[in-house]
Parts: structure tokens; C-alpha cells; sequence
RNA sequence: UGGGCUAUCGCCAAGCGGUAAGGCACAGGACUUUGACUCCUGCAUUCGCUGGUUCGAAUCCAGCUAGCCCAGCCA
């Protein structure tokens, strides 16, 4: 089924450039700093990259922009191969560093200089920032500008080689100190840095600006769309400028799109590595957080997150896509791939008064309703069960139709089951829950003697596995804001973790293994965590709960 | 009081001068061995505001208003 969808700006422009003639292949790229871990909104930028090269039968790059060796580390670069892998962006044999272009941006830097374009200049930062002006005044002339041709390539040689302390002398480009745009004042090509490189090591002790070096990135791998974020959009002259002055032959175009941001989650790094030292989650995958990492430890699926991003749209309006849409996407696409299984949260013993003591039968029953292909597996059923704590109630609301003295209800995959009684302790508290079911109702046997208005799950009592389950909410206060408007803090919301370590599943549930994930019937999606389950102490992290139109009155 | 960009339903987002797509959310209803799913139904006389052009404007023009970005030898 096609479903015909608009086409967003970005493909109306490349459209129209395959139509002029103005690209003849369609390459794009995905060009991360390595200085920290994904999130989902480098999701929304590595899948469209991605699929606009699918689209348009181009090709995606890989490339790490990796031009200042203070911030980088290849811890980062490993962990972003393996996030954008998982996500599904495919870049065959196309993976590439910045770094590796570090000669061939040297010459670029060499033939401005010769075209008189570019001049080395001894000041500091501080008359940098002052001769650069401000947003409403112009700038000053470098007194480095007029600097002869010859004397800045000794320079910039002698800066190349070691010459000079960090910070001595930059490269300028040689523009126009009176632009109302700031980015095009004589910026500074490169600077002195004496630092060891995680790839090119000590071989350089220059490094180019962003600002010079991606438009030659792009330029060399023949990029012929260059997408990018709304805040580069002030740096488009100066990115034109380089390809225009550098006489690339097929000049890439750049453009710039709207960040993914979500409502309701904690992206700032600061904030993030707050969170981590305070340990209020524990590291940069917790669940809770919105790192790919995160995401996928959550149980969240490539193709939801794909699916997520392409709903979400692209455009340059600034906007913050509500959490819910990402909900939408994991449930429909867990719906019929995860096998639905019973596990029961808040146990409650329930005893089939009538059912012979000390007798099992095993109870057929299909993984998925609606997808036969899951196969189905068998479930032990006797006379004790568990059953949700919430799902009986001693004097109940009206609408209520699970279990309460005198209903009945069907336990599903079984038998309609009929409330005779329940047993209270000293405390008042209901421990037990006595029915007798009728054998002529069970599954399958096509029984139509009479209705019954609620199902509800359970789990055999000497059979069930105990583990721990981990529901999660909203890192933060949905109702205060992400933020606190006096200090800037987080509003963190109490509930964000809940831990059930007396939660019930069923026998079936024994073999998940990390990642694995399942339907919890009538709760919702679930993944074995990947940090913390093991065979004989099961984990599972609630994905998302499942809609519901009933509210339980408390 | 410089420059750049943006403004269409609670949230995303189409629309490109011919009379407001779609999705999420939400609300009803049908169905139901998940109060889920599925299926119906409803949900912007109006496009930030004000004028103008036009037979006709969310789309063109002018002027406002609001929000975002820019003064790293970060990316």
C-alpha cells in the first residue's frame, strides 16, 4: 500500500536540480562531531540523509567531523557507527574522515592565499572579538590584512610547521570586515593547536575552522546536497564563498532544516551528565533518556524510530513534535511482530475453589491473535493462580466488569471463572480470591451459553516466574515544563522509575534474552533490559503502556 | 536599535492565485477471549495581525507583531 505522501522542501529542491541539470548524481552525508553519543534528533538527520539518497538513487556518505582534536575521542566514533548501523543507515564502503582531507585542505588554504584571499594575522582572541564589531556596528580592518602574498605563505608554512605557539597566528580569510553578516568579517580559516589527533595523531598542528572545512569535505566527496541545521544558515555565504573561491567544479548545495525536538525529554548534554553524576538515571542509555542508546535499551525498534522521523516531517519551523507521536510509532510496529504474553504486575492469589487440586492441564494458546505466523505455545494451568490486583474489587465502581463477589469473568486463554469469595488478613488486606470456573467455557470449545463482559490476564502460581519490571515515565514534570523558569533546572517528575520486584510471568517468559521484547497483555510493550536481566533474575523495561479508555477510579 | 530565518487545528505538517490534505492527540459509536487492536463518526467558514492588489488571496504586495539563530582561534 502507497500512501501518497507530500514531498517536503528539501526534495522540491533536489527535484528541481535533477530536472535543471543542476546535480547529476544525488550523494548526501551524515557528518557528526565524534564528542558525544546520538539522539533521536540525529535520527531525523542520518535517515533523511539516508533517504534522499534512497530516494533518488544517490549514494549516502559517512563522515566524521572530526576537525578539533580537543573535543574528540574514538570511544564517540565507535558508538555512532554502531547507533547509525542499527538505525539502518546503510553507507556501504563510504566511511570518512574529515581528518583524512587535512592535506588537501592545506593546499585549498595555499591557493587562497596565492589568490590573495587569505592572510595570516598575529592577533590575539581578544582584538579578534574587537575588531570583529558587533551585530549593529561594522568591523575594523586587520592591520595583518595587507600582508604580502609571499609572506603570508611563509607564515602559514612556518604555522604548519610547528613555528608558532597555539593561539600565535590564525588564517583569515580575506572578505569583508563590514558585512552585516558576522560569519563572512575575515573568519578565521585556521589556527595553531599543538594537539594529538585521535586519527592524523601529532602529524598536524593546524586545524581547519568548520567554517572552511566543510564545504571541501563536501566538495571532495561529491556531495551534491549538504543538509544541514537552521543555525548554519548565516554561515551559507561564507560556505559558498570557499566553494566558489576554491573553483570546485560541481559546487555542493547547502541546506538547512528544522531540529527534531520532542516534548517533555532532557536532550541538553549538560543536563544529561548531570543526571548521570547525581545518578538520578544510570548513564547515557538509561530508558528514560532519548539517546539512541536509550532508546534501544528501552526496546524501542529501528523501523519505529524510521517510521517516527518520516511522520514527523521536515521543514525549517522551529517545533517540538509531541512524545505521544513516538508512542504511536513503537506500539504499531510492535503490534504484530511481538508475541502476547501474560505477566501479571501486582500478583493476587486466586484459587479455583472446584478445580482438583494438584492437577495441570496445559492450555493452548496463539502467540498473536492477529499474526498466526508467531505461532502459539502451550500455558499450565491448576487451581492457583495470580491475577492483577487491580482486576478484583471487593465493592466496585459501576462499569466495572472484572472480578468482584458474585461476577464472572473469562481468564483468558481459559475458562470463564466465577467470583465466590475472598479472604482477608489482619490488616484488612484482600490476599486471596476464590472462584470456581466452568469447564464447558473453555477456550477454543466454541461456547456461546452466555457472555461475559471482561478478560482478564493471570498466570499459574506454581509455574510463574518472578521478576523485576521497570515502568517508566516522563523524566520530567509534564505539567511545571522541562525546565524551571527560576534557575533553569530540570523539573524532574518523582515517578519517572517505578521498580516491581514481585511481578509474574509466565513460564514462556524464562528464555528472553537481552533486547527481546513482548506484548504484555492488557499492559503494555516490554524488553528484557539489556543491562540488567539475566536467565535467573529477570529484567524487563515497559517500551509503553497500551491505550486505554478506562480509568480506574482510586 | 545589524543580518538571517520562521509563523496554517492541542502537537507535527501539506498547500506554491481558484475557494483549508494527512498523521498524532482528543471525543463519540460499532466490534471484541487484551476496557487493546480494527472499523465508522466528529474535530480550522479559517491560515500571526492590519491594510492593499485581484472576479477570486493561506498563497502576491506593503506595514506591523511574535519566536528562533548569529559577535568561539566550537561544530
Amino acid at each position: 500500500m502507497e500512501e501518497a505522501v507530500s514531498k517536503n522542501f528539501i526534495e522540491q529542491i533536489i527535484e528541481e536540480d535533477i530536472k535543471e541539470g543542476n546535480c547529476e548524481a544525488v550523494r548526501t552525508r551524515f557528518p557528526p562531531e565524534p564528542n558525544g553519543y546520538l539522539h533521536i534528533g540525529h535520527a531525523k538527520s542520518i535517515l533523511l540523509n539516508y533517504g534522499l539518497a534512497e530516494k533518488y538513487n544517490g549514494k549516502f556518505n559517512m563522515r566524521f567531523d572530526d576537525t578539533n582534536p580537543t573535543k574528540e575521542r574514538v570511544e564517540y566514533v565507535e558508538s555512532i557507527k554502531e547507533d547509525i548501523k542499527w538505525l539502518g543507515a546503510d553507507w556501504e564502503d563510504r566511511l570518512f574522515f574529515a581528518s583524512d582531507y587535512f592535506g588537501q585542505m592545506y593546499e585549498a588554504a595555499v591557493k587562497l592565499i596565492k589568490k590573495g584571499k587569505a592572510y595570516v594575522s598575529d592577533l590575539n582572541p581578544e582584538q579578534i572579538r574587537e575588531y570583529r564589531g558587533t551585530l549593529t556596528e561594522a568591523g575594523k580592518e586587520d592591520p595583518n590584512a595587507g600582508r604580502s602574498v609571499e609572506e603570508n605563505l611563509q607564515l602559514f608554512e612556518d604555522m604548519k610547521n610547528g613555528k608558532y605557539e597555539d593561539g600565535a597566528l590564525v588564517l583569515r580569510a580575506r572578505i569583508d570586515m563590514a558585512s552585516p553578516n558576522i560569519n563572512m568579517r575575515d573568519p578565521i580559516l585556521y589556527r595553531v593547536a599543538h594537539l594529538e589527533h585521535h586519527n592524523t595523531g601529532s602529524q598536524w598542528c593546524i586545524y581547519p575552522m568548520y567554517d572552511f572545512a566543510h564545504p571541501i569535505e563536501d566538495a571532495i566527496e561529491g556531495i551534491s546536497h549538504s543538509i544541514c541545521t537552521l543555525e548554519f544558515e548565516d554561515h551559507r555565504p561564507l560556505y559558498d564563498w570557499v566553494v566558489r573561491e576554491l573553483e570546485y567544479p560541481h559546487p555542493p548545495k547547502q541546506i538547512e532544516f528544522a531540529k527534531l525536538y520532542l516534548t517533555n525529554v532532557v536532550t541538553g548534554k549538560r543536563y544529561i551528565k548531570k543526571l548521570v553524576e547525581d545518578k538520578v538515571v544510570d548513564g547515557w542509555d538509561d530508558p528514560r533518556l532519548v539517546s539512541i542508546a536509550a532508546l534501544r535499551r528501552r526496546g524501542f525498534t529501528p523501523e519505529s524510530i524510521q517510521r517516527f522521523v518520516e511522520l514527523c516531517g521536515v521543514s525549517k519551523a522551529n517545533s517540538s513534535v509531541d512524545y505521544a507521536m513516538l508512542e504511536y510509532c513503537i506500539r504499531e510496529d510492535l503490534k504484530l511482530k511481538r508475541s502476547r504474553m501474560m505477566a501479571v504486575l501486582d500478583p493476587i492469589k486466586l484459587v479455583i475453589d472446584n478445580y482438583p487440586e494438584g492437577e495441570t492441564e496445559y492450555l493452548e494458546a496463539a502467540n498473536n491473535l492477529e499474526n498466526e505466523g508467531l505461532g502459539t505455545r502451550k500455558i499450565p494451568f491448576c487451581r492457583e493462580l495470580y491475577i492483577e490486583r487491580e482486576d478484583f474489587m471487593e465493592e466496585p465502581p459501576k462499569k466495572y466488569f472484572r472480578l468482584f463477589p458474585g461476577n464472572e469473568v473469562r481468564l483468558m486463554h481459559a475458562y470463564f471463572v466465577k467470583c465466590e469469595g475472598f479472604v482477608k488478613d489482619e490488616s484488612g488486606k484482600v490476599v486471596e480470591v476464590h472462584v470456581t470456573y466452568d469447564p464447558e467455557t473453555k477456550a477454543g470449545s466454541g461456547f456461546t451459553g452466555r457472555k461475559v463482559k471482561g478478560t482478564i490476564h493471570w498466570v499459574p502460581a506454581p509455574f510463574a516466574k518472578k521478576c523485576e519490571v521497570r515502568l517508566y515515565e516522563n523524566l520530567v514534570d509534564e505539567e511545571k515544563g522541562v525546565y524551571n523558569k527560576e534557575d533553569g533546572s530540570l523539573n524532574l517528575n518523582p515517578n519517572s522509575l517505578t521498580v516491581l520486584k514481585e511481578c509474574m510471568v509466565e513460564p514462556a517468559l524464562a528464555e528472553a534474552k537481552a533486547y527481546d521484547s513482548y506484548q504484555f497483555v492488557r499492559q503494555g510493550f516490554f524488553c528484557a533490559d539489556a543491562k540488567d536481566s539475566r536467565p535467573d533474575a529477570l529484567v524487563f523495561n515497559r517500551i509503553v503502556s497500551l491505550k486505554s479508555s478506562y480509568k480506574l477510579p482510586k
